[in-house]
DNA sequence: ACATTTAACTAACAAGTGTTAGTTTTAAAG
DNA sequence: CTTTAAAACTAACACTTGTTAGTTAAATGT
């Protein structure tokens, strides 16, 4: 809070004339970058597109809000495990509700025979893993044009990167 | 410090027989999985096998080094930022070592037609963050037995879940 | 202009942190 | 048995943490 209140220029105890505890603080970055996810996948799962579409879709969707959210983003893997009750739990269910409706979107990707009949929970934790470090390797490559980024991803991430 | 005391059934004052700081913890746990990670890498480089095999047996080599030092590993990620400077040096040191390692295997898979010619740089990125994201991922997936776990990522990471 | 709200301040508390000093108990060596 | 070394203990330090109480200054509305 000390940190916070130098830089922005003013004492840690005034902070408290804006918002109600450091808890709160993190509670709302947080639920604020889950509900994001939330709803990009709620727009993605009610779109027309095939299966395969919808993955690429939801790549973009990561590296959209990693670009758009980035310093939210990269507390979310260190911080949500100090979420507390009510939030803790509610963070817990989105997170899970989005990783079930990601894994129900690669296993009909499989039945189409639009992606090989992988282990579904590797391919989801795989593609996941990948998509969650983005922000710390962002930083690194911004110069790279984010339309460029997202074809790669997927090309690396659905469609592999072997020489077939 | 009083955590760890109570787990070892001792006053936190008594570990001080024992370890000189609780940095000095924190700095071996850490570098003692940077050192094994390093000196698989240098075992592989000097092996005989193609650049892609090269990169099967790293694949290899992050799945054992998970499930032998899940612990150490999973500290990796949110605790080097905190090492102290003589040993941060060394850490970010050996890390940038083993990613251009890392990164020289996939050029050369790349150059003798292995692998697509995909960017180095994007390919590294969304191999390695799975590979370090695994301990979280090992922990709920432990009924997996390891041989195949392993030859499912190789198949997800070097030669895509496509249909091809 | 005055009254009221908003937002800053100073001071301090209560709890937690890693760590040290000094002392006592346990174990090993002669 | 006695001496010595190893490893536990109690007590406390210095510092950092989030936060509250009480007060003063700045902004806003009538």
């Amino acid at each position: 809070m000390r940190d916070i209140a130098r830089e922005m220029g003013m004492e840690a105890a005034s902070l408290y004339n804006h918002i109600a505890s450091k808890q709160r603080i993190i509670s709302e970055l947080l639920m604020e970058v889950a509900e994001l996810f939330t709803s990009g996948m709620e727009k993605i799962k009610n779109s027309t597109a095939t299966p395969l579409q919808q993955l690429e879709a939801l790549i973009a969707l990561h590296v959209d809000l990693t670009v758009s959210h980035t310093n939210a983003i990269s507390l979310l893997p260190a911080e949500w495990v100090h979420l507390e009750e009510p939030t803790l739990k509610a963070f817990i269910s989105l997170r899970d509700a989005y990783e079930a409706d990601f894994r129900v979107l690669i296993q009909k990707a499989i039945e189409a025979k639009q992606l090989a009949s992988v282990d579904v929970d590797v391919a989801l934790f795989s593609i996941l893993s990948t998509l969650r470090w983005l922000y710390s390797w962002y930083t690194k490559y911004q110069k790279k044009d984010i339309g460029t980024l997202k074809k790669e991803l997927i090309q690396n991430l659905l469609y592999g990167i072997n020489q077939s």
